[in-house]
DNA sequence: GCCTTGATGTCAGTTGCTGTCATCAGGGTA
DNA sequence: TACCCTGATGACAGCAACTGACATCAAGGC
Protein backbone atom coordinates (compact mmCIF):
# COMPACT_ATOMS: atom_id res chain seq x y z
CA UNK A 1 0.00 0.00 0.00
CA UNK A 2 1.14 3.63 -0.75
CA UNK A 3 2.02 6.30 1.46
CA UNK A 4 -1.16 8.24 0.78
CA UNK A 5 -4.72 7.42 0.13
CA UNK A 6 -5.32 6.23 -3.30
CA UNK A 7 -7.20 8.72 -5.99
CA UNK A 8 -6.57 12.01 -4.91
CA UNK A 9 -7.97 14.05 -7.47
CA UNK A 10 -11.11 12.03 -7.53
CA UNK A 11 -11.56 12.82 -4.04
CA UNK A 12 -10.92 16.68 -4.09
CA UNK A 13 -13.65 16.27 -7.29
CA UNK A 14 -16.14 14.55 -4.75
CA UNK A 15 -15.13 16.99 -1.87
CA UNK A 16 -15.69 20.17 -3.98
CA UNK A 17 -19.19 18.82 -5.49
CA UNK A 18 -20.21 17.96 -2.30
CA UNK A 19 -19.30 21.37 -0.65
CA UNK A 20 -20.54 23.41 -3.65
CA UNK A 21 -23.96 21.49 -3.36
CA UNK A 22 -24.32 22.60 0.03
CA UNK A 23 -23.27 26.26 0.70
CA UNK A 24 -22.52 27.18 -3.02
CA UNK A 25 -19.44 27.02 -4.88
CA UNK A 26 -18.18 31.11 -3.78
CA UNK A 27 -18.59 29.82 -0.35
CA UNK A 28 -16.23 27.29 -0.41
CA UNK A 29 -12.88 27.89 0.28
CA UNK A 30 -10.25 26.04 -1.65
CA UNK A 31 -8.60 24.87 1.92
CA UNK A 32 -12.50 23.89 3.22
CA UNK A 33 -11.92 21.07 -0.15
CA UNK A 34 -8.77 20.18 0.48
CA UNK A 35 -9.40 19.42 4.25
CA UNK A 36 -12.34 17.28 3.03
CA UNK A 37 -10.52 15.33 0.80
CA UNK A 38 -7.49 14.74 3.08
CA UNK A 39 -5.54 16.79 1.59
CA UNK A 40 -3.70 20.36 1.75
CA UNK A 41 -4.62 23.50 -0.15
CA UNK A 42 -1.08 23.35 -2.09
CA UNK A 43 -1.83 19.66 -3.21
CA UNK A 44 -5.33 20.64 -4.77
CA UNK A 45 -3.96 23.10 -7.10
CA UNK A 46 -1.04 20.58 -8.05
CA UNK A 47 -3.75 18.76 -9.49
CA UNK A 48 -5.75 21.97 -10.63
CA UNK A 49 -4.53 24.76 -12.23
CA UNK A 50 -7.42 27.10 -10.07
CA UNK A 51 -10.38 26.73 -8.18
CA UNK A 52 -12.46 26.53 -10.72
CA UNK A 53 -11.08 23.76 -12.87
CA UNK A 54 -12.25 20.68 -10.44
CA UNK A 55 -15.09 20.91 -12.04
CA UNK A 56 -14.47 21.09 -15.61
CA UNK A 57 -11.99 17.91 -14.88
CA UNK A 58 -13.79 15.37 -17.54
CA UNK A 59 -13.84 18.35 -20.34
CA UNK A 60 -10.94 16.32 -22.41
CA UNK A 61 -12.61 13.74 -22.99
CA UNK A 62 -15.13 15.80 -25.52
CA UNK A 63 -12.23 16.81 -27.14
CA UNK A 64 -11.49 13.28 -28.43
CA UNK A 65 -14.79 12.10 -29.04
CA UNK A 66 -15.80 15.36 -31.02
CA UNK A 67 -12.61 14.99 -32.97
CA UNK A 68 -12.90 11.36 -34.02
CA UNK A 69 -16.33 11.77 -34.89
CA UNK A 70 -15.49 14.29 -37.45
CA UNK A 71 -12.83 12.60 -38.38
CA UNK A 72 -14.61 8.79 -39.11
CA UNK A 73 -18.29 11.05 -40.86
CA UNK A 74 -18.29 9.66 -44.24
CA UNK A 75 -16.91 11.90 -47.01
CA UNK A 76 -19.80 14.41 -48.67
CA UNK A 77 -21.72 14.48 -45.55
CA UNK A 78 -23.01 18.28 -45.40
CA UNK A 79 -20.58 20.06 -42.63
CA UNK A 80 -23.88 21.13 -40.36
CA UNK A 81 -24.58 17.83 -40.30
CA UNK A 82 -21.13 16.63 -39.91
CA UNK A 83 -20.52 19.57 -36.88
CA UNK A 84 -24.03 17.88 -35.05
CA UNK A 85 -22.98 14.56 -35.55
CA UNK A 86 -20.04 15.24 -33.26
CA UNK A 87 -22.15 17.47 -30.99
CA UNK A 88 -24.85 13.80 -30.46
CA UNK A 89 -21.75 11.83 -29.97
CA UNK A 90 -20.04 14.18 -27.16
CA UNK A 91 -24.04 14.27 -25.31
CA UNK A 92 -23.72 10.67 -25.40
CA UNK A 93 -21.00 10.65 -23.87
CA UNK A 94 -21.67 13.20 -21.25
CA UNK A 95 -25.06 11.37 -20.11
CA UNK A 96 -23.11 8.46 -19.38
CA UNK A 97 -22.26 9.94 -16.56
CA UNK A 98 -25.62 9.85 -14.75
CA UNK A 99 -26.61 12.11 -12.24
CA UNK A 100 -23.12 14.22 -12.22
CA UNK A 101 -23.85 16.22 -15.53
CA UNK A 102 -27.27 17.58 -13.75
CA UNK A 103 -25.29 18.04 -10.52
CA UNK A 104 -22.52 19.82 -11.93
CA UNK A 105 -24.70 21.92 -14.12
CA UNK A 106 -26.39 22.92 -10.93
CA UNK A 107 -23.87 24.04 -9.23
CA UNK A 108 -22.33 26.15 -12.70
CA UNK A 109 -25.79 27.39 -13.00
CA UNK A 110 -25.63 29.06 -9.31
CA UNK A 111 -22.49 30.76 -9.90
CA UNK A 112 -21.12 33.44 -12.17
CA UNK A 113 -17.56 32.47 -12.70
CA UNK A 114 -18.03 29.07 -13.29
CA UNK A 115 -20.34 30.17 -16.18
CA UNK A 116 -17.82 31.74 -17.37
CA UNK A 117 -15.48 29.25 -17.31
CA UNK A 118 -18.29 26.91 -19.01
CA UNK A 119 -18.35 29.17 -21.64
CA UNK A 120 -14.90 29.10 -22.21
CA UNK A 121 -14.74 25.41 -22.10
CA UNK A 122 -17.52 25.31 -24.84
CA UNK A 123 -15.73 28.07 -27.08
CA UNK A 124 -12.34 26.28 -27.29
CA UNK A 125 -14.47 23.22 -28.43
CA UNK A 126 -15.90 24.95 -30.89
CA UNK A 127 -12.55 26.16 -32.09
CA UNK A 128 -11.95 22.48 -32.16
CA UNK A 129 -14.60 21.79 -33.68
CA UNK A 130 -13.65 24.44 -36.76
CA UNK A 131 -10.87 23.16 -37.27
CA UNK A 132 -11.36 19.46 -37.53
CA UNK A 133 -14.20 20.74 -40.22
CA UNK A 134 -10.97 22.63 -42.17
CA UNK A 135 -9.34 19.74 -41.94
CA UNK A 136 -12.33 18.18 -44.40
CA UNK A 137 -11.54 21.11 -46.82
CA UNK A 138 -14.52 23.40 -45.54
CA UNK A 139 -13.81 27.37 -46.20
CA UNK A 140 -12.55 28.72 -42.99
CA UNK A 141 -15.17 31.74 -42.01
CA UNK A 142 -17.89 28.88 -42.97
CA UNK A 143 -15.88 25.92 -40.33
CA UNK A 144 -16.01 28.75 -37.83
CA UNK A 145 -19.48 29.48 -38.13
CA UNK A 146 -20.86 25.68 -38.55
CA UNK A 147 -18.77 25.08 -35.46
CA UNK A 148 -20.28 27.67 -33.55
CA UNK A 149 -23.93 27.46 -34.23
CA UNK A 150 -23.37 23.74 -33.80
CA UNK A 151 -22.08 24.76 -30.21
CA UNK A 152 -25.44 26.57 -30.00
CA UNK A 153 -27.43 24.23 -31.05
CA UNK A 154 -25.63 21.99 -28.32
CA UNK A 155 -26.37 24.46 -25.54
CA UNK A 156 -30.04 24.82 -25.76
CA UNK A 157 -30.43 21.07 -26.23
CA UNK A 158 -28.19 20.34 -23.03
CA UNK A 159 -29.75 23.09 -21.08
CA UNK A 160 -33.36 22.18 -22.11
CA UNK A 161 -32.48 18.26 -21.25
CA UNK A 162 -31.31 19.26 -17.79
CA UNK A 163 -34.63 20.47 -17.06
CA UNK A 164 -36.28 17.89 -17.68
CA UNK A 165 -37.63 15.44 -15.13
CA UNK A 166 -37.17 11.77 -16.18
CA UNK A 167 -34.09 10.32 -17.46
CA UNK A 168 -34.65 10.68 -21.18
CA UNK A 169 -31.56 10.54 -23.95
CA UNK A 170 -29.65 13.60 -24.85
CA UNK A 171 -28.83 13.79 -28.33
CA UNK A 172 -32.97 13.71 -29.36
CA UNK A 173 -32.76 17.53 -27.72
CA UNK A 174 -29.31 18.20 -30.07
CA UNK A 175 -31.46 16.91 -33.28
CA UNK A 176 -34.69 18.51 -32.62
CA UNK A 177 -33.21 22.02 -31.09
CA UNK A 178 -31.11 21.58 -34.48
CA UNK A 179 -34.06 21.10 -36.76
CA UNK A 180 -35.00 24.21 -34.88
CA UNK A 181 -32.18 26.31 -35.61
CA UNK A 182 -32.86 25.38 -39.00
CA UNK A 183 -36.01 26.37 -39.26
CA UNK A 184 -35.45 29.93 -37.76
CA UNK A 185 -32.52 30.68 -40.39
CA UNK A 186 -34.74 29.72 -43.21
CA UNK A 187 -37.55 32.63 -42.08
CA UNK B 1 -13.76 73.40 -8.96
CA UNK B 2 -14.08 70.24 -6.80
CA UNK B 3 -11.67 68.71 -4.44
CA UNK B 4 -10.61 65.79 -6.69
CA UNK B 5 -10.05 65.86 -10.31
CA UNK B 6 -12.79 65.05 -12.45
CA UNK B 7 -14.05 61.90 -14.87
CA UNK B 8 -12.18 59.48 -12.38
CA UNK B 9 -13.90 56.27 -14.08
CA UNK B 10 -12.38 57.83 -17.51
CA UNK B 11 -8.86 57.74 -15.92
CA UNK B 12 -8.97 54.77 -14.60
CA UNK B 13 -9.80 53.53 -17.91
CA UNK B 14 -7.04 55.25 -19.80
CA UNK B 15 -4.80 54.05 -17.14
CA UNK B 16 -5.31 50.16 -17.99
CA UNK B 17 -5.46 50.42 -21.59
CA UNK B 18 -2.59 52.03 -21.62
CA UNK B 19 -0.22 49.40 -19.03
CA UNK B 20 -2.38 46.43 -20.04
CA UNK B 21 -1.56 47.47 -23.66
CA UNK B 22 2.46 47.93 -22.94
CA UNK B 23 2.53 44.92 -20.63
CA UNK B 24 -0.31 42.97 -20.88
CA UNK B 25 -3.46 42.87 -18.50
CA UNK B 26 -2.27 40.19 -15.86
CA UNK B 27 0.93 41.75 -15.83
CA UNK B 28 -0.51 45.14 -14.60
CA UNK B 29 -1.87 45.51 -11.21
CA UNK B 30 -5.08 47.18 -10.13
CA UNK B 31 -2.53 49.21 -7.47
CA UNK B 32 -0.76 50.27 -10.47
CA UNK B 33 -3.60 51.32 -12.62
CA UNK B 34 -4.88 53.41 -9.48
CA UNK B 35 -1.47 55.25 -9.31
CA UNK B 36 -1.35 56.34 -12.76
CA UNK B 37 -4.57 57.56 -12.61
CA UNK B 38 -3.83 59.46 -9.66
CA UNK B 39 -6.37 57.25 -7.25
CA UNK B 40 -5.70 54.52 -4.90
CA UNK B 41 -6.94 50.80 -4.99
CA UNK B 42 -9.62 51.21 -3.06
CA UNK B 43 -11.20 53.84 -5.19
CA UNK B 44 -10.83 51.68 -8.11
CA UNK B 45 -12.93 48.93 -7.07
CA UNK B 46 -15.68 51.52 -5.73
CA UNK B 47 -15.99 51.95 -10.13
CA UNK B 48 -15.62 48.86 -11.34
CA UNK B 49 -16.67 46.00 -9.34
CA UNK B 50 -13.81 43.54 -10.24
CA UNK B 51 -10.49 44.39 -12.01
CA UNK B 52 -11.69 42.99 -15.14
CA UNK B 53 -15.17 45.26 -15.62
CA UNK B 54 -13.22 48.15 -16.40
CA UNK B 55 -12.44 46.69 -19.57
CA UNK B 56 -16.17 46.55 -20.16
CA UNK B 57 -17.71 49.53 -19.05
CA UNK B 58 -19.49 50.86 -22.52
CA UNK B 59 -21.45 47.20 -22.21
CA UNK B 60 -24.63 49.07 -20.95
CA UNK B 61 -24.89 50.99 -24.05
CA UNK B 62 -25.06 48.00 -26.62
CA UNK B 63 -28.03 46.87 -24.43
CA UNK B 64 -29.64 49.59 -25.16
CA UNK B 65 -29.81 50.12 -28.94
CA UNK B 66 -30.66 45.82 -29.09
CA UNK B 67 -33.41 46.48 -27.46
CA UNK B 68 -34.14 49.44 -28.93
CA UNK B 69 -33.69 47.87 -32.37
CA UNK B 70 -35.42 45.12 -31.79
CA UNK B 71 -38.63 47.22 -30.48
CA UNK B 72 -38.58 49.39 -33.46
CA UNK B 73 -38.34 46.72 -36.31
CA UNK B 74 -41.41 46.09 -38.50
CA UNK B 75 -44.66 43.67 -37.54
CA UNK B 76 -43.63 40.28 -39.32
CA UNK B 77 -40.07 41.02 -40.23
CA UNK B 78 -38.65 37.60 -39.57
CA UNK B 79 -37.31 36.90 -36.15
CA UNK B 80 -33.31 36.36 -37.55
CA UNK B 81 -33.60 38.94 -39.22
CA UNK B 82 -34.67 41.12 -36.57
CA UNK B 83 -32.17 39.62 -34.35
CA UNK B 84 -29.31 40.79 -37.49
CA UNK B 85 -30.61 44.19 -37.29
CA UNK B 86 -29.64 44.64 -33.55
CA UNK B 87 -26.75 43.11 -34.30
CA UNK B 88 -25.72 45.46 -37.34
CA UNK B 89 -27.18 48.39 -35.28
CA UNK B 90 -24.91 47.50 -32.15
CA UNK B 91 -22.06 47.32 -34.79
CA UNK B 92 -22.78 50.84 -35.72
CA UNK B 93 -22.62 52.34 -32.34
CA UNK B 94 -19.09 50.33 -31.76
CA UNK B 95 -17.62 51.60 -34.35
CA UNK B 96 -18.02 54.56 -33.67
CA UNK B 97 -15.59 54.52 -30.81
CA UNK B 98 -12.77 55.06 -33.51
CA UNK B 99 -9.40 52.98 -32.33
CA UNK B 100 -10.76 51.72 -28.86
CA UNK B 101 -12.73 49.36 -29.96
CA UNK B 102 -9.62 47.46 -31.80
CA UNK B 103 -7.90 48.58 -28.97
CA UNK B 104 -9.86 46.71 -26.50
CA UNK B 105 -9.85 43.67 -29.00
CA UNK B 106 -6.01 43.12 -28.80
CA UNK B 107 -5.57 43.59 -25.15
CA UNK B 108 -8.68 41.00 -24.55
CA UNK B 109 -7.60 38.47 -27.38
CA UNK B 110 -4.09 38.58 -25.18
CA UNK B 111 -5.59 37.19 -22.04
CA UNK B 112 -7.84 34.22 -21.60
CA UNK B 113 -9.55 35.55 -18.14
CA UNK B 114 -10.70 38.79 -20.00
CA UNK B 115 -11.43 36.63 -23.25
CA UNK B 116 -14.38 34.30 -20.30
CA UNK B 117 -15.47 38.63 -19.42
CA UNK B 118 -16.34 39.09 -22.66
CA UNK B 119 -17.51 35.24 -23.65
CA UNK B 120 -20.24 35.97 -20.30
CA UNK B 121 -21.56 39.46 -21.40
CA UNK B 122 -22.08 38.58 -25.30
CA UNK B 123 -24.15 35.46 -23.51
CA UNK B 124 -25.89 37.95 -21.39
CA UNK B 125 -26.13 39.83 -24.57
CA UNK B 126 -28.05 36.79 -26.10
CA UNK B 127 -30.21 36.54 -23.33
CA UNK B 128 -31.39 39.57 -23.61
CA UNK B 129 -31.79 39.48 -27.72
CA UNK B 130 -33.97 36.37 -26.74
CA UNK B 131 -35.93 38.20 -24.11
CA UNK B 132 -36.63 40.91 -26.66
CA UNK B 133 -37.95 38.48 -29.47
CA UNK B 134 -40.35 37.18 -27.29
CA UNK B 135 -41.54 39.95 -26.46
CA UNK B 136 -42.64 39.82 -29.72
CA UNK B 137 -44.35 36.43 -29.41
CA UNK B 138 -41.47 34.46 -30.80
CA UNK B 139 -41.15 30.76 -29.54
CA UNK B 140 -39.19 30.21 -26.45
CA UNK B 141 -36.54 27.83 -27.94
CA UNK B 142 -36.49 29.40 -31.51
CA UNK B 143 -36.15 33.10 -29.66
CA UNK B 144 -33.31 31.46 -27.83
CA UNK B 145 -31.60 29.92 -30.58
CA UNK B 146 -31.78 33.55 -33.05
CA UNK B 147 -30.30 34.59 -30.38
CA UNK B 148 -27.54 32.39 -29.92
CA UNK B 149 -27.08 32.61 -33.65
CA UNK B 150 -27.02 35.94 -33.73
CA UNK B 151 -24.30 36.60 -31.22
CA UNK B 152 -22.58 33.79 -33.07
CA UNK B 153 -22.90 35.76 -36.41
CA UNK B 154 -21.79 39.07 -34.72
CA UNK B 155 -18.47 37.50 -32.95
CA UNK B 156 -17.18 35.82 -36.48
CA UNK B 157 -18.21 39.23 -38.48
CA UNK B 158 -16.38 41.38 -35.30
CA UNK B 159 -13.45 38.91 -35.48
CA UNK B 160 -12.89 39.41 -39.57
CA UNK B 161 -13.63 43.45 -39.00
CA UNK B 162 -11.04 43.99 -36.33
CA UNK B 163 -8.50 41.71 -38.38
CA UNK B 164 -8.75 44.04 -41.70
CA UNK B 165 -6.55 46.77 -42.54
CA UNK B 166 -8.41 49.60 -43.14
CA UNK B 167 -11.29 51.96 -41.16
CA UNK B 168 -13.66 49.84 -42.71
CA UNK B 169 -18.05 49.55 -41.63
CA UNK B 170 -18.30 46.61 -39.22
CA UNK B 171 -22.27 46.11 -40.66
CA UNK B 172 -21.58 44.77 -43.87
CA UNK B 173 -19.23 42.54 -42.25
CA UNK B 174 -21.97 40.92 -40.29
CA UNK B 175 -24.75 41.10 -42.86
CA UNK B 176 -22.20 39.00 -44.98
CA UNK B 177 -21.68 36.24 -41.73
CA UNK B 178 -25.43 35.60 -41.33
CA UNK B 179 -25.82 34.89 -45.43
CA UNK B 180 -23.07 32.68 -44.86
CA UNK B 181 -24.49 31.04 -42.05
CA UNK B 182 -28.06 30.87 -44.04
CA UNK B 183 -26.06 29.04 -46.25
CA UNK B 184 -24.69 26.53 -43.81
CA UNK B 185 -27.37 25.28 -42.18
CA UNK B 186 -29.15 24.96 -45.32
CA UNK B 187 -26.99 22.45 -46.19
C1' DG C 1 -22.32 79.43 10.19
C1' DC C 2 -23.82 74.61 10.64
C1' DC C 3 -24.85 70.10 8.66
C1' DT C 4 -25.40 66.66 5.35
C1' DT C 5 -23.65 64.38 1.37
C1' DG C 6 -20.61 62.00 -1.62
C1' DA C 7 -16.18 60.82 -3.45
C1' DT C 8 -12.04 59.54 -1.71
C1' DG C 9 -8.19 57.77 1.54
C1' DT C 10 -6.48 54.42 5.10
C1' DC C 11 -6.01 50.11 7.06
C1' DA C 12 -6.76 45.52 8.39
C1' DG C 13 -8.22 41.11 6.91
C1' DT C 14 -9.66 37.00 3.80
C1' DT C 15 -8.85 34.15 -0.16
C1' DG C 16 -6.85 32.55 -4.50
C1' DC C 17 -2.60 31.30 -6.11
C1' DT C 18 2.75 30.64 -6.49
C1' DG C 19 7.66 29.67 -5.35
C1' DT C 20 10.67 27.11 -2.55
C1' DC C 21 12.28 23.80 0.34
C1' DA C 22 11.48 19.69 3.32
C1' DT C 23 9.62 15.00 3.97
C1' DC C 24 9.31 10.23 3.14
C1' DA C 25 7.72 5.64 1.10
C1' DG C 26 8.84 2.72 -2.93
C1' DG C 27 11.86 1.04 -6.43
C1' DG C 28 16.09 0.42 -8.69
C1' DT C 29 21.18 -0.40 -8.26
C1' DA C 30 25.56 -1.55 -6.38
C1' DT D 1 22.08 -4.73 2.83
C1' DA D 2 23.08 0.02 1.92
C1' DC D 3 22.51 3.69 -1.20
C1' DC D 4 20.35 6.92 -3.95
C1' DC D 5 16.43 8.69 -6.82
C1' DT D 6 11.82 9.71 -7.82
C1' DG D 7 7.23 11.41 -7.10
C1' DA D 8 3.47 12.91 -4.35
C1' DT D 9 2.74 15.55 -0.56
C1' DG D 10 3.31 19.08 3.39
C1' DA D 11 4.92 23.54 5.35
C1' DC D 12 5.63 28.19 4.92
C1' DA D 13 6.28 32.73 3.12
C1' DG D 14 4.56 36.05 0.01
C1' DC D 15 1.85 38.61 -3.70
C1' DA D 16 -2.39 40.34 -5.63
C1' DA D 17 -7.47 40.58 -5.87
C1' DC D 18 -11.06 42.00 -3.25
C1' DT D 19 -13.99 43.59 1.09
C1' DG D 20 -15.54 45.92 5.30
C1' DA D 21 -15.13 49.65 8.49
C1' DC D 22 -13.99 54.08 9.62
C1' DA D 23 -11.92 58.74 8.68
C1' DT D 24 -11.52 62.94 5.80
C1' DC D 25 -13.04 67.01 3.71
C1' DA D 26 -14.90 70.18 -0.03
C1' DA D 27 -19.51 71.49 -1.89
C1' DG D 28 -24.00 72.79 -1.38
C1' DG D 29 -28.34 73.40 1.21
C1' DC D 30 -30.56 75.19 5.41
Amino acid sequence: MGRWQPNARGRLLKAALELAGERGFEQTTVAEIAERAGLTERTFFRHFSDKREVLFAGADQLKDVIVATVAAAPDGLAPIEVAVAAMEAAGAVIQEGGDLPRQRSAIIAASAELQERELIKLASLAALLADALRRRGVDGPAASLTAEAAIAVFRIAFERWVNEPHQQELPPFIRESMEELKAVTAG
